[in-house]
Order: structure tokens, then sequence, then C-alpha cells
RNA sequence: GCGCCGGUAGUCUAGCCUGGUAGGAUGGCGGCCUCCCGAGCCGCUGAUCCCGGGUUCGAAUCCCGGCCGGCGCACCA
């Protein structure tokens, strides 16, 4: 059996804002500590939020994790050993020099701006930048005004092991939870017996002090992050046995070389091209492009508005050989970033090799060696962003969160169809016999038009309604959120009713 | 962080210019009604008018500072 699809049309799209709003009053999303004033960066999640957070996660760590044999899941600390960070770069690279115009207020990044004036950057210190500046002159661009003296700015939370703060005392909250794979390398190799290839992977919190944190969840102070470190013998990039499954895949690429030559729009072009051509450095880097995109399709982001965009040069980390962007195209802000896939190399295994003086090896084809690594890198709050401006439709004139079961914070919604005696009675009963399987609600006042728009509205997939046929014969009938059509159930089958359409969801049109 | 603009119940918003009892809609709770898609009626509830200070007999309204948000710049390793 098969419902036609819904009956939708494109909706006026809500601007960032009027989501913020939304998820608000639906409970997805608080700013946090909006009692005292909100704090910049943070937001809390709701109820519904909550558990659309502990959807979409445990759907990742199934699908990267739980059915693959080749990746095992860590969860390290969020405050981290502090010279993790130095052998990282983090330490350098995150803590930046301001220098300010004592005319006009301007700010600039020392280095940036000594670089933009041809003088070349020895090293990152107070001292040099300061002498740099005043040897040659430098002055503010804008307003040819006189600069102040650099300062110091961190974007890595710190804190104090210990109850004493002292500089030996010094730690930082983990700004990405990357290097947390890294450091536990060895451990996972003694451990788990595991070869070349294989994957680490992990969600969890990260944490950095953004300048202005912007657009509701999309740059914000504390998130979290979902990653995998895949590690490949450097000579063996090109060795995927899994690439036949996806080299025939379709996606809108946008390179480098295209963006030098001022092309603002991707092309579509399967895998396969994509390799062929170059655009894409070797097949692991490539199946990792189409494995993530395959599992934001999955959860229900709209793939016509994904496309991979690669970093051109000047924007590439200073451990990567080739990145790409997975981009969602949002209203107004247009394609933003909701993952990153990057080749980061050997880099990290060799700086921690050096700074630690582990060995960050391991045994392939009877050789050692320090393996290279494709990382990709979700933002949970961005995922989940992209999911929201996928799933929000207008259909017959109302507002519905066409969210895929899977993910949806809500499974069923029971109600009797009018709140008389009998009709509620038997309703509470298809409700706990439901809710022992399902995250499934019970509602019983105002109408039953009223109470089917508030579920649709919160993304609940299917409604269960108690009717006086119920009472004669025992069956109860499914109503679908997105075709708002209904079927007839014995509710002796309804369980095992549910399942199956949750299974086969896409038959059901969404 | 700089510049410009803004902030009134959970949400949307009137009032601000021209100082004088904070009003509506929607939501939430309870009830009546109701056999299938935000129907109607009744009652209740809900606002530190962002916070602090100043001017004034009197401030949501005018002024100053802060917080939060939007846009632009910068930043986004």
């Amino acid at each position: 059996m098969s419902l036609e699809k819904a009956e939708s049309k494109t909706v006026q799209e809500m601007t960032l804002q009027e989501l913020a709003s939304f998820c608000t009053r639906l409970g997805f999303f608080y700013p946090s500590g909006r009692i005292y004033g909100g704090l910049s960066g943070f937001y809390d999640y709701g109820p519904l939020g909550a558990e659309l957070r502990r959807e979409i996660l445990n759907d990742w760590w199934w699908y990267f994790v739980e059915r693959r044999d080749d990746i095992w899941g860590i969860h390290g600390s969020i405050i981290t050993h502090p010279r993790t960070w130095v052998a990282s770069g983090h330490v350098d690279s995150f803590i930046d020099f301001i220098v300010t115009c004592k005319k006009c207020g301007a700010e600039y990044r020392a280095d940036h701006l000594l670089e933009d004036s041809g003088i070349s950057v020895p090293e990152l210190t107070l001292e040099t930048l300061s002498k740099l500046i005043k040897d040659h002159g430098v002055r503010c661009p804008k307003c040819k005004g006189e600069l102040g003296d650099p300062t110091p700015f961190n974007l890595m939370f710190t804190t104090y092991v210990g109850p004493k703060k002292t500089v030996a005392s010094l730690a930082y909250l983990r700004p990405e939870t990357a290097q947390l794979i890294f450091t536990n390398f060895r451990n996972i190799i003694m451990t788990m017996g595991v070869k070349l290839p294989f994957g680490i992977a992990q969600y969890g919190k990260a944490f950095r002090n953004e300048i202005s944190p912007r657009g509701f969840l999309f740059r914000l102070r504390e998130f979290e992050q979902m990653e995998i470190e895949y590690f490949v013998n450097p000579k063996k990039l090109d060795e995927c046995p899994f690439y036949n499954e996806i080299k025939g895949m379709e996606i809108n690429l946008l390179s480098a070389e295209m963006q030098e030559k001022r092309i603002k729009e991707g092309v579509w072009i399967t895998i396969e091209d994509a390799v062929d051509k170059g655009l894409i450095g070797c097949k692991w880097h490539a199946y990792w492009i189409a494995e993530s995109l395959r599992w934001l399709k999955n959860i229900g982001i709209d793939y016509k508005r994904l496309r991979v965009r690669e970093h051109i040069k000047t924007e590439l980390a200073h451990y990567a050989v080739q990145t790409f962007d997975v981009e969602f195209l949002f209203p107004q802000a247009g394609w933003k970033e909701i993952e990153g896939i990057s080749n980061r190399s050997d880099y990290d295994l060799r700086k921690h090799q050096e700074y630690s003086g582990a060995e960050m090896h391991i045994y392939d084809d009877g050789e050692k060696v320090i393996p290279y690594v494709i990382e990709p890198s979700f933002g949970l709050e961005r995922v989940i962003l992209a999911v929201l401006f996928s799933s929000l439709n207008e259909i017959k004139g109302r507002r519905v969160l066409s969210l895929h079961p899977k993910i949806a914070p809500i499974k069923v919604g029971v109600f009797p169809l009018v709140s008389k005696p009998g009709f509620v009675e038997k309703a509470k009963e298809v409700y706990e016999m439901l809710k022992e399987e399902f995250k499934t609600i019970y509602e019983a006042k105002d109408s039953i038009g009223r109470r089917y728009a508030r579920a649709d509205e919160r993304g609940v997939p299917i409604c269960v309604t108690i009717d006086g046929q119920t009472l004669n014969d025992n069956t109860v009938t499914i109503r679908f959120r997105d075709t708002r059509e209904q079927i007839r159930v014995p509710i002796e089958d309804l369980k095992e009713k549910i399942r199956a359409i949750f299974r086969e969801w896409s038959t059901y049109g969404a």
C-alpha cells in the first residue's frame, strides 16, 4: 500500500529569526540564561530539542559506528591536557594579536595587517609584532591613524585544574573533539587490534570563545561535534573497497578552481567523474564525502539544497591537504557549512609524536606507517538547522514539520475523537500500550482538528484516533501527518503496523 | 570587537515621535459544546514594558551606561 505524496507547496521560507521564535515556542531551543538577559552564544535544548538531539546522535552513531566493523567509538574528556593544543597548533593559531587604530577605532589582526603590507612575520609574539609595526611605521589602512599596541586574543576557553589557579594548572576546554581521537590513537590500536584502514568516531561538546556569535544556532560558543578520523595508509589512498558502491552518486560540486574563476554555482557531477578529473584528491576522500551526504539525506535533509565546496588555498587550514565543506542552502544567508570533510594528512599524529615522544605508527604490510587521516566533521546544531529548514512545509495552509519518523521527537499521538466516557478510557488503553515502544503523547482537550494541527507542527508523524467505531469493533484510525490520509487498523495489529510504517516511511510519503 | 538599527506576556504585536490607568491577537489552564482536520461560547492565567542610572510631579515613551538580538565590517584556527 502506498499513499500519495503530500500536497505541499513551497513555503514562504522562514528567516533564521523566525525559526528561532518557532523553536522557542515549540520547545526545541531556548536562549540560555534568558531570565537573566541571555548569554550570547549559548542555547539550551528544550523538551523537543533534547529528543531531536538524541535521535540524530543515535542515528549518526548507528550509521557510522554500530553497523560498521571498521570504526570504533570513543568518548573523550572535555577538559584536556594543555600540551594537546600546543602540539595541534591551536595554542598558536587560536591566540591572535589584535591592534586597534587610535584614531578611528578599527581593529585588525596584527599578523594579517603586517602581511598585507608585505612584511613577513617570523613569529607570533607580542614583542615581534609590536616591533615590526613600529619599525615599518604601519598605520591604519582606513584612516592612516596611529595604531595601538597589539593585544592577545584567545579563542579557547580556559580553566584551572585543581583549586589553585596557577600557570601550571591552566587547561583548555577542547575547541574540537578531533584531537581526543589522536591522543587516544595508541590506546585503540593496543586494545582493539585494529588494522588499516580503520576509523575512530566521537561526538561531544566543543567550545570556542567566538568574537561574535551570531545566527541563532549557527555560530555558538558551546556546540556539539560529530567527528570521524579515518586512518589510511598514505600509499593506499585510492584503495577503497567501498568505492564501487558510491562512485555513481551525483553531487553538487564547487571546486577551488571554479571559485578562482569566479564561478558561483556548483555543477552536478558523479563521484567517479570528480575523482577521474582530479577534483577530489583520492578515493577514500571521495568515499567519505559520499557517505556523509548519504547520511544527511537519510535523516531528511533536502539533497537538492546540499553542495560540496572545496576550500580555496587561502582558507585551507594549516594541517589540511584538501578540504571540502558540505554546505546547505539557507534562506537569506545562502550556502553555509554544516560539515567539513578534510584530508588532514599525517599532520596531527606526527605532531603528537613529536611533542609527546609517543610512537604514533601502526604496522601495515609489515611496514611502519603513520597513517593519513580523512576527517568528516559534522556540527550537530547546524545539521539540526538544515533538518528543520528541510522539514518545514506548508500543507493545506497549515505549518507542518515533516520530520522523518526516525528523528521525530514524538512518534505517535493518541487522541479520543471526542472527550466523552468510553472514548477516553479506550484511548488511554491504546496510549499505555504504545508508549511502551514509541515516544507517544495523549491529548483529549480541544477539537480533533486542533490536536492534529498541534501534532503536525511538532512533527509527530502519525496520530491514532479512537472513534465511535472503535467501541464496536476494536479498530482505530492511523492518520498520516504529511498526507492527512487515514487507514483503519485493528488494535491488536497496531504496534506491528506502526513498526512497518516507520520502517517503510518513504513509501508513505513525507 | 567596531558602526548602524532594534528589545512590550510563551509567540506575534499596538502604544513611543508629541511623557499621564500597558491594550489586542495567539498560546496555556479549567469548563460547556463537538463523531475527523487550528469551529463557537464561558471562566482563569500570563508582561522585571531587557537591566541599571538620570531628567521629571509623573518614564514603556526623553537622556546616559550595560545586556541581548539583527544587519554591515572584522573574525571563523
